[in-house]
DNA sequence: CGCGTAATTGAAAAGTATCAACACTGGTGG
DNA sequence: CCACCAGTGTTGATACTTTTCAATTACGCG
């Protein structure tokens, strides 16, 4: 559910360590907010450290969590490819330390660095692939089972993330989830 | 809804007259299956004419469609990038012809053909910037608000598509679909 | 201590699925 | 030419699930 890519990290920590190719970095707060939707920015990130959760919003102010991002994981990206305005409010949910690189420099290493190229085309591709069965199950079975399976990849979710990011994640309100969790218990007595 | 590409539609075919690129074509008719869930392919398909449904199903027999891709629109080629068997099944809606690269050429092709990366990165992130806000739609809003969204951007919808897949599409029974266009009509009376 | 944010809960309303019966259509074989 | 069949579409009644709304409690922090 949190999602990580080693390699990706391993690769862009050796990049940084030499100026030449303009790396930079920057840090944030819990709760911070990164990236805006529908506007505009000028870099990318790749997380060095700590989560995020990238989500929608919309008029009603019902906003839906997309997922949430940890080590090596990069976001901001897609907007180098169609000069579109972000689809994905970001923000902090821990303290954070990313990487960053301007688009001109993200674009100038995938055109000469075949194996940085390469990772970035895979995290496109394990992006895909996550999205499609979470759509899919979200849909068709019901809220306990669901989250029964989030638990499953990620026992210490209740302690960790707020309630409403969770129901936010599961594109349900609080309430229902706080009634299976409840249900859940009094099976266990 | 039914998505193309033809910038990568054009490039494509260009590539398809040298028969040095090795890229083969292959026709399909309608309903007929192309890949399925689970299994191994080792070659991509990029749509020349027609359009397919993507899908996920499920032991209890729901399936669920992800996006139904028309001209210009590649698919079969995440396993690629992750050696992983295929996340969705792909069949025909209408007749189809298609080309065809395998991962080895596809691979070659990437790597050599700075153009036609480009075009697949850009096409992975139009995949992915399109998964995000149907998701967070349907599960937001109302049956009939994501109805009169669908028919709005594909109004001949009800006379192309049978009403199953209308209703796998927006991960709900036929029976709600009826419903809704029912409380439709009678509403313009 | 007191404030604001997050969490909890019940009751009522709205939305959706399930189930089962029936209608329509195009094609097939007698 | 008709009878039948399979696939697709339609509909009502009912049961179930989820949201909405509103009231209350718990918690962390300056």
């Amino acid at each position: 559910m949190i999602r990580t890519n080693q390699d990706l990290l391993t690769y862009i920590s050796k990049l940084a360590q030499n100026p030449v190719n303009l790396i930079g970095s920057e840090t944030f707060k819990a709760k911070q907010s990164i990236l805006e939707q529908h506007r505009r920015y000028n870099k990318i990130f790749i997380i060095q450290q700590g989560i995020v959760k990238c989500y929608l919003s919309d008029e009603n102010g019902k906003s839906f969590i997309q997922e949430f991002l940890g080590e090596g994981m990069e976001f901001g990206e897609l907007e180098v490819f169609d000069q579109k305005p972000a689809i994905c409010s970001v923000s902090a949910v821990t303290a954070l330390q990313t990487y960053t690189v301007s688009h001109s420099v993200f674009e100038n290493l995938l055109a000469k660095d075949l194996k940085f190229n390469k990772l970035i085309m895979s995290a496109l591709a394990a992006k895909i692939r996550y999205k499609a069965p979470r759509h899919s199950y979200q849909q068709s079975y019901p809220i306990e089972e669901n989250f029964l399976r989030l638990k499953q990849v990620f026992p210490e979710i209740i302690t960790v993330l707020p309630k409403q990011d969770i129901a936010n994640y599961m594109g349900i309100t609080t309430r229902s989830l706080n009634r299976v969790l409840r249900q859940l218990e009094a099976r266990l007595e």
